[in-house]
Formats: C-alpha cells, sequence, structure tokens
DNA sequence: CTGAAAGCGCTTACAG
DNA sequence: CTGAAAGCGCTTACAG
C-alpha cells in the first residue's frame, strides 16, 4: 500500500480525511488537519499528480509552447528568460506548474499541439510567436482549451491576445525623425513568418503616409536577427541614388553590424545615419554612441500572458462569460545619441 | 461517456480491445485494429494522459529543469534552444514528452525539484547547471528518479552526468600560447555559483603547473556574461607591473569588450594581446580578427544528455543494471587571427 | 467533522 | 483474438 492509502492508514484516518486536510477543505477538526500535514510532511508525501488530475479532471498546470527557431526573436537572447520569469511569477502564487513545451524544427507545430491538446496535459496553453494564418489558435479553440497567444494572429476570432505595440513603436520613431528633418527614413523588417513582420511593415507604412512621406520599397529591407547583417543594410542604404538618412532596426541587434560598417565608412551613427532600434536588448548597451531605442519590461509581458490565461481558467471564480484580453504592451522610448538632426 | 469508452461503443468493441489496438498490441486482430485506429483518427481521439499514467505508473514524459537566473551561461544566446534541439530530437523518437520547467529567481530550487520529484510529474529529469554543493542530486537519488546532470557536482555518487570537456579546452589553450612563448597567460572564471567556474579554474592551474609556469591570482579574474566586462580586463591585465600577454576567457562573448578596449587603446588583439575564447558564441562570429575558440555542438550535447536519460528509464528493455553515463564532450579548436606569437 | 464508496479514464492480467 | 473486471491513487458527493 502506498500514497494516501498508506498515510491514511498510518494517521489511523480514512483517506478522505486525509485528503481533505491536504487540500484545505474546512471540514477538518483542527487538530486531525494539524497532524496530518505534519505527517505528510515528515514522509514527503504529496499526492501523485496523475491521480488526482484524473479524479479531479484539472491538471494545475498550463503549457508554453515555444518552436526551437533561431530566427525567432523569442528564440535567442534573453527574451525568453525574462518572459518566464514573469509568467511564473504569477502562475506560482496560483499553485499552477509551467511546463515549457519546446517544439523542434525538425517536427510539425501543428501535429505537436494536437498531440498535447488532446491528452489533455494542461489545463491552459500559451503560444509563442503567433504567425498571420495560424491553425494552432482554431485547433485550442475547438478543442475548448483556454488559451493566450503571444503576438495577434489573423486566424481564429475573440480570444485573448498579448503583444508589443509595434504601432506605438513606429509612430514614435517615424515622429521623431521627421522631426529632426528625415525624410528618407529607411526600416528592417524580420525574416520568418512570425505575424509581427506584416504588422511592424504596415506601421511603418501607414505613419509614412500620415507625414505625407512615400513608401519605397527599395529602403525597407528584410534581416534576421544576427549582427552582421548590419553591415549590408548600411552597404545597401547609402549606395542609393538617393540613400536613408535615418533607419528604423527591427532587431536591435543588427545595430551592431551598423555602427561597425559606419566606422570602416568613417561615418558616424547619429550624425551620418540616425539609427532607432525597436528593442532594447542587451547585447547593444554598450554601443557607442548610445542607441535610441523602445524599452519593454520582459516580466511584465511574461505576467500579463499568464494573467490573461488565468482569467481563463475554470478555477477562478467566476460567473459572466470569459472577456478575451487583447493587449498591446506599451514601450517606451529611450532616446539616445544615435539619431539626430539630418544633415546636408 | 467519453474518451476510450465512446470510442469502444461506437465500435461495437471493449475499451481493451480499443487500448490494445492503440498501443500497438500484437494480439489485435488487423481488421479490428484498422478499424480502431482510423474512428481514432477520425475523431481525434488520443489517450488522457492522467489516466494513462496513473494506469501505467509512468508518465512518458522527461523534465528539464532549468534556473532563470541571467548570471548562468544557459541563461543566454542561443545555447539553451540548442540543447533543447538537440534532446527533442532524441526523444521525440522514443514518444517521450520534454517539458521544460523554469524555476524563477525567487523560488528556491530545491524545493521547486522536490515538488516536481514527489508528485510524479516526470519519468526522468535533467538537470542544468549543477552547483559544486547541490542537493538536487541527493534529492533525486533517495527519490529513485531516474536524472542526468548538465555538469559535474561533489554531491552524490555514480550518477550520469554529460559536461563540457574544460580541462580539455584549457589544456589546449594553454598549450597554445605557451607554443607560442607566452608566459603571463590570464583567465576569466565565471561569476555565480554553478561547477564549471571552479573546474575551469582548476584546469589552468593545472595546465600551468604542467608547463611550470607561476600561478599568479592576480591575473584570474572573475568576469560574468556580459560584452562590457571586457573593458575592465583589458585594463586590469596592462595596468599589472607585469602585464599579461596573453587571456583565456570563458565567456566569450565578453571578448566584444576586450576588442573594443584594445582598439581604444590603439592596441590589436593578437599582437599585443593573445585571445582565446572557451566556447564559440554566435555574438562574436563577427568580430575581426576572429577569434580563436573551441567549438561545440549543442545538438550533440542535447542529444547526449537525452540518451543518457533514456539509459536509466525502465521502458528500455535491460536486465542489467544501469550504467552511469559520465562523459565530457569535446571540443574542438578553431584557430583565429586573435592570438599569436608573444612580441617583446 | 468523518468514513464508505463511487468514479475519474485508462491498462492489463486473467479467462475463454 | 477478445471481453469482463480489477486496479492505478486520488477526490468528492452522500450519509451519518
Amino acid at each position: 500500500m502506498r500514497g494516501i492509502a498508506r498515510l491514511a492508514r498510518e494517521l489511523g484516518v480514512s483517506t478522505a480525511t486525509v485528503s481533505r486536510a491536504l487540500n484545505g477543505n474546512p471540514n477538518v477538526n483542527a487538530e486531525t488537519r494539524q497532524k496530518v500535514l505534519e505527517a505528510a510532511h515528515r514522509q514527503g508525501y504529496a499526492p501523485n499528480q496523475a491521480a488526482r488530475s484524473l479524479a479531479q479532471g484539472v491538471t494545475r498546470s498550463v503549457g508554453f509552447m515555444i518552436e526551437l527557431d533561431p530566427e525567432n526573436t523569442a528564440g535567442t537572447d534573453y527574451f525568453f528568460m525574462g518572459v518566464l520569469e514573469g509568467m511564473q511569477n504569477v502562475l506560482v502564487g496560483q499553485g499552477l506548474d509551467l511546463f515549457v513545451l519546446p517544439c523542434a524544427r525538425a517536427q510539425d507545430n501543428f501535429v505537436f499541439l494536437q498531440r498535447i491538446a488532446s491528452r489533455g496535459v494542461v489545463d491552459g496553453m500559451i503560444l509563442a510567436e503567433t504567425r498571420r494564418i495560424d491553425q494552432r489558435i482554431e485547433l485550442l479553440q475547438s478543442s475548448h482549451i483556454p488559451f493566450v497567444t503571444l503576438g495577434r494572429s489573423d486566424s481564429g476570432r475573440d480570444y485573448s491576445w498579448i503583444d508589443l505595440d509595434f504601432e506605438g513603436v513606429v509612430a514614435t520613431a517615424v515622429d521623431r525623425l521627421v522631426g529632426f528633418g528625415h525624410r528618407r527614413i529607411a526600416v528592417t523588417v524580420p525574416t520568418g513568418d512570425a505575424n509581427y513582420g506584416p504588422i511592424f511593415e504596415q506601421a511603418y507604412r501607414d505613419n509614412l503616409a500620415r507625414h505625407g512621406l512615400p513608401y519605397d520599397p527599395d529602403i525597407v529591407l528584410k534581416a534576421g536577427r544576427r549582427e552582421d547583417e548590419g553591415d549590408a543594410i548600411v552597404d545597401h542604404l547609402l549606395s542609393r541614388p538617393d540613400p536613408a538618412t535615418a533607419v528604423i532596426l527591427f532587431h536591435e541587434v543588427t545595430a551592431i553590424g551598423v555602427y561597425r560598417r559606419l566606422d570602416q565608412l568613417r561615418l558616424q551613427p547619429g550624425r551620418d545615419l540616425s539609427i532607432i532600434g525597436c528593442r532594447s536588448e542587451d547585447a547593444v548597451r554598450f554601443l557607442a554612441p548610445e542607441i535610441t531605442c523602445f524599452h519593454l519590461s520582459l516580466q511584465d509581458l511574461g505576467s500579463a500572458a499568464a494573467r490573461a490565461l488565468l482569467a481563463q481558467l475554470p478555477s477562478s471564480a467566476r460567473r459572466e462569460p470569459v472577456e478575451h484580453v487583447q493587449q498591446r504592451m506599451p514601450l517606451t522610448l529611450v532616446p539616445g545619441k544615435s539619431d539626430g538632426p539630418r544633415i546636408g
């Protein structure tokens, strides 16, 4: 005999009483409860999770699906760790376990999620890096599994998502550069099929239009999350007949290559080319001159996602239908010295 | 009625037969099996994991505990993603699910693991970033949970671990530098309490001794995993009465600061200071002159850990007692231009 | 406040 | 090859 049954027998009470005591059920004599808790602690007893899930119909755990693609923002840097920290800070308080579920490159991400969803491994899911069309969303909706996505998607409807306020970032950046007299403002957009690519580019178009500036696809550059892509960016932008005088970088880390290439050309960030990064990354904090960029608390992002998920879990006492969180996290401008008045 | 019972009734067979068909039990009529598989696929049925675990006594999942401490090597770069990729490549083939279990900074890592272990959430564990004294090892041993650690520890005995061959790295680096005529060879050792710190430093001492070189604590520098720590390293090393002429960097990324500071001083990597990085990181691949460093396949590291764990799981048919894997992954030297003959 | 008992959804000896 | 039934270790109405 093992588990709760053994504990119950040793204490001379029923398994029901042990269960109640352990689960904080108020209908237990204070002394009895004390006795049970002590014995459980002494023996290092904890209820078997599988049995518990089966009996209760919930797992008290949530999953966070990530994809192991180095192209992804979440795939590198401290991004991932920061977000997890924020999630844990919220979930731990609710007694929920967080399982990060990594989907390898070789695996089909839809099949991967299907397997998790159909076997009831978690009570809720958080998805990272949504695509513009993302079947995973419909899958979770039809499976009636509560979820929230990190990133928007055109798939599904009325679901919870948290995303960065790319529109706000681009609006602020363009306003600032236009204020400095720039009219040829280039932008880099990420490679890969995450939805933030199109969103970022659309925001760029919208904000140019707002200022009556023409959209020139020739200064819209695809760039991955690699420092050395910055070199090519500089070469391309400056070799135009009508060179760009400013650039907004989606992946801030490419600024490393941009700075280096400018240096080789005896040009100076902020004077010869104005540079603004989208989201501050640790890897560039040492750049001189300091780069103008936007700050985001990764912890806050993770916490927001976790809270949005909590709001949908049945455990939270709730009568009214779930309201979906659809939130763009604001980023704050951190002015540096990498941008300034247009010269010439 | 739901789950397997519903499926069974619809098909006019018993749940036992459905279960056997789904689990590949040979004692099922081929036609029956076919019928069951089709129906299951059509309905998107998959056995409830909790019920399965309870009945079988195994979860068919393994956990990988990581700590969300930015000081850790694993906390940044593509390190973590690469390792996960390698693990998944092995585990997926075995039908095992991988749960990454992130322990937040605010949580006690021992209590965190205790909770997981006692509730039987996983069949086996992989621990990252072992400490010199690491109680988690004894915990898992006394809980009889198969595990493997990424990193060595003085705790426990006869357990499986995979680690980097820091000894080999340091031996090769020191040999190379001595061959270039260097005799004042500095080293940086990581901050934080992971065991690779002391291991790296000890290897350094041993290899100096092997060449009859004196150990001078003044050129053994603590350094975190931040680029800008490189600046201070240069200033310190060159300001000595007897300046170091070479340095081995534990965190290769600090080379960025080292290069920058040398440049400011009009000094040149490879000529005025020889530099060797321990493990090649993406962040420095663009450095000029190219840095001499050591290459490690993160995928291989992850795969090795997963295989070492598999060897301990009961599922693998095995009679003889488990043999523990204790493996130092070799790193291969990638010669660059950041080191060379001592001048002066 | 407590216990006996049913039930959660599977798997698997056992019997045929 | 198949089914009836027990059992995995919990939780929770139900009865007292």
